[in-house]
DNA sequence: CTGTAGACCTGGAGGC
DNA sequence: TGCCTCCAGGTCTACA
């Protein structure tokens, strides 16, 4: 479920976990998109949680000795809980700490997550070192985009959801943001306008902050370290509401599919 | 190099 | 109820 909002609002609700020192891990299964270091038990004990950071929808939780590279793919999800907690049938890993007597749980039930264990520099990891720049970041401006649809002949959806153009915009807010630039989600890159880049970079600017602000949005699945959900789907202007009312002209809004993904759009607002 | 289909998985919803 | 089909927030890999 979770695009960068998601994943935003659960690094933040780790924090409790900050320096504290890991007494044990339980993995109860260790195939998730690429298998668990099956030595990460071994590696993880008496290491103290230094630091969490993100890098797209990476999390990245860095120990002593190394980091440790988070992935929630489309199902996965990390929670707080207590020892007492009933296991769920999907919940693969428990991380548990020495001060205190809750669990850091691991739960995925489709397993399109990961979970890698890195001794070197996270950002030089393969899946990582090639991404394009973060969202809010201010490298991430018209110019660049603009540059990198030149001679593109990719709808303009499937690019901004490319993680090499641009980290963290998914399925649901890649809809919303081009909804709010009024671009059909369909158009070549190439034939986009530096004028509607632009309206475009700051409509993904706004749908990401305004998301993480509202906690993310709960769809089926989402809900924060703590169980509780996101506020951000109630604020979906196109995604899922396929023959509603469009906000702005009433319109009903058109869904199509682009790259084997549902893409939603305003037949009226959009061009 | 570019673009797209397929692959990986489980579970929920809806039709019959 | 049960079985079947389709759908779901991601993204790597193979292939044209």
């Amino acid at each position: 479920m979770p695009e960068l909002p998601e994943v935003e609002v659960t690094r933040l609700g780790l924090r409790p976990f900050l320096n504290l020192t890991v007494s044990g891990l339980v993995i109860r299964n260790y195939s998730l998109r690429w298998p668990i270091d099956s030595e990460l038990p071994k590696i993880l004990k008496n290491q103290i949680l230094l630091d969490l950071t993100r890098r797209g929808k990476y999390i990245l939780a860095k120990f002593t000795s190394g980091t440790l590279i988070i992935h929630l793919g489309m199902s996965g999800r990390l929670c707080i809980v207590s020892s007492e907690e009933t296991l769920n049938k999907h919940d693969h890993v428990d991380i548990k700490f020495k001060e205190n007597n809750l669990i850091l749980r691991y739960r995925d039930p489709r397993r399109f997550g990961s979970i890698l264990w890195t001794d070197n520099d996270p950002l030089k990891h393969k899946l990582i070192k090639n991404l394009g720049p973060e969202p809010l970041n201010d490298e991430f401006d018209a110019k660049y985009l603009f540059s990198r649809l030149r001679n593109k002949e990719q709808c303009i959806k499937n690019t901004i959801m490319d993680s090499h153009i641009v980290v963290g915009v998914g399925n649901i807010y890649a809809s919303e943001a081009l909804y709010y630039s009024g671009i059909r989600p369909q158009r070549r890159s190439k034939k986009v306008s530096m004028k509607e880049v632009d309206s475009l970079v700051k409509a993904i600017k706004n749908v990401i902050k305004e998301a993480i602000r509202k906690g993310g949005s709960t769809m089926s699945d989402f809900f924060d370290v703590n169980g509780k959900n996101g506020y951000f789907q109630n604020e979906h202007r196109v995604y899922g509401r396929e023959n509603n009312a469009c906000i702005k002209c009433q319109f009903l809004i058109t869904q199509i599919k682009l790259g084997q993904r549902s893409s939603f759009y305003c037949k009226k607002c959009q061009k």
